[in-house]
DNA sequence: CGAGTTTGACCCGCGC
DNA sequence: GCGCGGGTCAAACTCG
């Protein structure tokens, strides 16, 4: 079955551990409407319903139920009538329950808003909630007393075929308001989206200027920054000159870069386009020109989905040779950071019987692997979705923990991803960035552990961690472990970031916020890195995380977390919080390019697969 | 027959 | 230099 298809479900060992459907970690509620819907019911009643039940009781299975159901003195008894349940379930809601619904919806769907979107959206929809259900309530409400009294358990009554039919009606305009609170919930989303999306790329269009600028000032002048590059470096590019802030937009910007941004303006970021200038990727090209798809990521060309071109292409050389503007160019001292960042990863543990995370992209699978010290064969896949993608994924099971899942990311996708994609494509590609740019600010190259554990260390708990151990930098995202910061059972070297409060039950429906919620972080980190933070966030939201400023990360978080209901919110602006404060200068820009393609921009442009041989 | 998977071989980096 | 382990390749195989 998953021969055809390509979204490789194999039976492999890894997934055969249990046959069930993958987990989705699907962004845009279009996906996963229902889905959540259906989730988020059973997550809320939880207790005496399953929701799932009463979601799926549809009139007709109400009507065959005979007993003009929902109505009978039994109304307690769970498994009657799902329906009355879930009417009363509104009607008995407050607001305060409608906010929780909503929230929950939220933060099941995906595509997180920004924090004031979150916050702006979710009242939005909590008045809308409460009106048009209310009128549905209201209904359900009248019927129900109505239909109790009168016809319960007299199915005799020889009005038992119109109650019914009344019933239904009532079920089924609670579903329609439902439903249309949800549309209309989404709209608002999308709204988000797509204001984000402007504003990111306005945002981008503001960095490119002013990067330009830059470039110009720098042209003449670069090496003064400071004579120790020049010690390290003896003649590189010079690119080492710049602080770590600029890395990516220097990568990005080469000659080459000022040209190709010129013609894609909007939609480009910063891209490093050589970045396979000189030595950068002798790695991969060890093989002369067998490295494949040239794990060489150009951002550039990624963005703009031309194949990926060798990165020996004379042409890379001769610019990056060439070019005057040296200061962007990766430094070959940072060949080392270049390398390490080439192998920057992201791990993301979820608990899943699936044999494979559907995170919307194509993978197909080139090997599997026993390795050391697990019993659990481990996949290797790469991405299909289009000719040369460098994205590759390695899945395995927990040696310990066989019901979890780890799936671990590399590379950029370079092209454009379908909806569903995108947020893990985010999520990925803003954690990566996250801990390239963290690494990056060593000027050794080497992955600057110290950094992001001064960075992140202060609020441990579990549900991101930063490894400094591996031979490349790797971003762990646990979406299994519960808040308690002790029960982490990870390597010694791993730094854990903090997200206290996040609540257990989240565990499972983190697989598919996870992805929004980097993405978003992803996206907010632009604004907060430079300019718009306050402007965008919603001062509510920004106030009840945290009452005071958010003088450090860790508060940050933590305040943002422990004062903010709101998962998905608390979770974004943790993460963003990191983020910023990871580089706090936004050089890096990850944005939603014309295309849709999530493009990011590392710090050293290309996170490369690995590959090289 | 094409697309995808399986699996042993091969390559490479790293530590001893 | 050698062995080990991770990662990739590619022929063989499977499946629709």
């Amino acid at each position: 079955m998953a021969r055809g298809g390509g979204l490789s479900i194999d039976s492999d060992p890894i997934g055969s551990f249990l046959p069930h459907e993958p987990i989705v970690l699907n962004s845009f509620p279009e996906d996963n409407k229902d889905n959540n819907s259906r989730q988020q019911h059973k997550w809320k009643l939880g207790t005496n319903m399953d929701a799932t039940v009463s979601r799926k009781s549809s009139p007709s299975s109400t009507s065959n139920t005979n007993t003009t159901i929902p109505f009978q003195d039994h109304l307690t008894s769970d498994d009657k009538m799902p329906h009355l349940d879930e009417m009363n379930f509104f009607p008995n809601k407050s607001n305060k329950d409608d906010d929780d619904d909503n929230n929950l919806a939220s933060a099941s769907t995906s595509t997180p808003p920004s924090l004031d979107h979150l916050h702006h959206t979710h009242d939005h929809s909590s008045a809308i909630l409460g009106l048009k259900v209310n009128t549905g309530l209201n209904l359900l409400t009248t019927n129900a007393s109505s239909d109790q009294s009168m016809v319960v358990d007299d199915d005799i009554s020889p009005n038992s075929g119109d109650k019914r039919a009344k019933s239904e009606m009532v079920v089924l305009q609670v579903e329609l308001e439902r439903m249309k609170v949800e549309n209309h919930r989404l709209k608002n989303m999308l709204d988000q989206v797509n204001n984000n999306y402007n504003a990111l790329q306005t945002h981008l269009v503001s960095l490119m200027k002013d990067q330009m600028d830059k470039e110009d000032d720098k042209q003449q002048p670069h090496q003064v920054f400071d004579g120790k590059l020049e010690e390290k470096q003896a003649g590189n590019g010079g690119g080492a000159l710049v602080p770590r802030q600029f890395m990516d937009l220097g990568l990005a910007t080469n000659a080459d870069t000022n040209e190709t941004s010129h013609s894609h303006s909007s939609s480009v970021i910063r891209s490093q386009d050589s970045p396979p200038t000189n030595n950068t990727e002798v790695a991969s090209k060890k093989n002369g020109g067998a490295s494949d798809e040239g794990l060489v990521f150009d951002q550039d060309k990624k963005e703009f989905g031309r194949g990926i071109e060798r990165e020996d292409s004379p042409s890379d050389q001769g610019v990056a040779a060439n070019n005057n503007v040296p200061k962007f160019s990766p430094p070959r001292n940072v060949d080392q950071a270049e390398a390490t960042m080439r192998k920057a990863r992201v791990s993301v543990r979820a608990r899943s019987e699936a044999p494979m995370i559907t995170d919307g992209c194509q993978w197909r699978k080139y090997g599997q692997k026993m390795a050391k010290g697990n019993p659990c064969p481990r996949a290797y896949y790469r991405c299909t979705m289009a000719a040369g993608c460098p994205v590759r994924k390695q899945v395995q099971r927990c040696a310990e923990d066989r019901t979890i899942l780890i799936t671990t990311y590399e590379g950029n996708h370079n092209h454009p991803l379908p909806p569903a994609a995108m947020a893990m494509a985010q999520t990925t590609s803003s954690a990566a960035r996250m801990l390239l740019s963290g690494s990056m600010s060593s000027a050794d190259g080497l992955m600057n552990a110290s950094f992001l554990t001064r960075t992140l260390l202060p609020c441990s708990s579990s549900m991101a961690t930063i490894s400094a151990s591996a031979p490349f930098p790797t971003v762990t995202l646990d979406l299994t472990q519960s808040p308690n910061p002790l029960q982490f059972p990870k390597q010694p070297s791993q730094f854990q970031i903090p997200f206290p409060g996040v609540p257990q039950n989240f565990a499972n429906s983190q697989a598919s916020l996870l992805p929004q919620i980097f993405g978003q972080a992803l996206y907010n980190q632009s604004k907060f890195s430079g300019l718009q933070m306050s402007q965008d966030s919603d001062p509510s939201q920004l106030s009840n995380q945290s009452q005071r400023p958010p003088p450090h990360l860790a508060d940050t978080v933590s305040a943002a977390i422990a004062a903010d209901p709101n998962f998905t919110a608390a979770l974004a602006a943790a993460i963003t919080s990191i983020i910023g404060g990871a580089q706090p200068n936004n050089n890096s820009t990850t944005s939603t390019n014309y295309n849709g393609t999530t493009s990011t921009n590392t710090s050293n442009g290309n996170i490369t697969s690995s590959n090289n041989k």
